[in-house]
DNA sequence: GTCTATATAAAGATAGAC
DNA sequence: GTCTATCTTTATATAGAC
């Protein structure tokens, strides 16, 4: 066996990584306009010109950054529940990815995340539209994205005292039969309304 | 009787009630860090050091421009819908007034927008919990006002397809089950209730 | 009172030393 | 490969002319 020294390029993949890592927590934080170099670099602790030098621009850093894992098609098997859907398509009440928070927190101030975001969005609804049957289909998953989207920012970027301290498992909890209303499985009591 | 000639402190007014327009419209578009002070002045068509001259500092200037009536005190009356009551405290789904859309879009990158933003969502949120009887009053508004919240923002702000094209009141309907059921009203109850 | 010109500051980006 | 030093740009803010 030869021994394993950390090669240049592993060194440098960590450094980059590190980088990144710093680079998620900073846009998230802070959006993309108030994050600069220097606070990336400084979190990171790397010299400033490294960062340009690994990524070229604060445009690129924040692409490479936050790029969102594409959602995976709505693949096997029929939903159990509405969260169930809703999970598979990457909306929870839970704790988010930093990148997503990262591209939540700039979107609507920066345009290159705004297009990110919706075009996820746009993406989430098309693929609950379809799994929910209903002639509004589509604007009753645009309106249960919409909300998801409303609970994530007020409770995880606004920091709302109301939201702030409950637990995730709460929200959903008072979140169902809302959530059910929207997705048309409106009326009471039908033992199997799936 | 004398003529009134347009006085100077008169011109001055209306100049700054130009600015201001300009402003509001400027951070409701761009947020407050790409809006600049240049911008404004351009679309108010004064000179860029005259709206320095006015509001001394940008920050003003949005604080200026922006400055949201607070919500007066839920008065009389019993509400008839929830949809009522969430229009007294001025949630509703229909066009939003400049000045809130500036803070809405400002909100998450700047620090002043945010504490403004959460104020008022704070209030609206104590005022709606106490207009609806449960035992987690306080928790279904707060989740009524993200809601809302949300749906605002991806309509007006992110312009999500399934939403740009979708009239007020179309929207106001499908959410009205939703609505109720977190206010705690006509909740379809399940047996096992969880 | 309004604009021209400029000072000042911050941040993105680059060149070159080591 | 990494850092020092600097260039450039952009935007806020100010001073002074008219």
């Amino acid at each position: 066996m030869e021994k394993t020294p950390t090669s240049r390029v592993v060194r440098r993949r960590r450094t980059e990584e590190r980088i990144l890592a710093a680079a998620r927590e900073a846009f998230a934080e802070r959006g993309f306009e108030r994050t600069t170099i220097r606070i990336v670099a400084a979190a990171a602790e790397v010299d400033p010109a490294l960062v340009m030098q690994y990524f070229g621009s604060k445009r690129e850093l924040f692409e490479r950054a936050v790029q969102m894992p594409s959602i995976p098609p709505l693949g096997g098997g029929l939903a159990e529940s509405i969260e169930e859907l809703l999970a598979r398509i990457g909306m929870k009440i839970g704790p988010i990815p930093q990148a997503s928070l990262a591209v939540m927190r700039s979107m609507l101030t920066h345009p290159e995340a705004a297009q990110g975001a919706r075009a996820k969005l746009d993406d989430q609804v098309a693929q609950l539209g379809a799994a929910i049957e209903d002639d509004d289909a589509e604007l009753r998953a645009a309106l249960m994205v919409a909300t998801m989207l409303g609970v994530t920012i007020a409770r995880q970027l606004l920091d709302l005292t109301a939201l702030r301290e409950v637990s995730a498992e709460r929200i959903a909890e008072i979140l169902r039969p809302s959530m059910n209303a929207l997705a048309g499985v409106d009326v009471p009591v039908r033992d199997d309304a799936g």
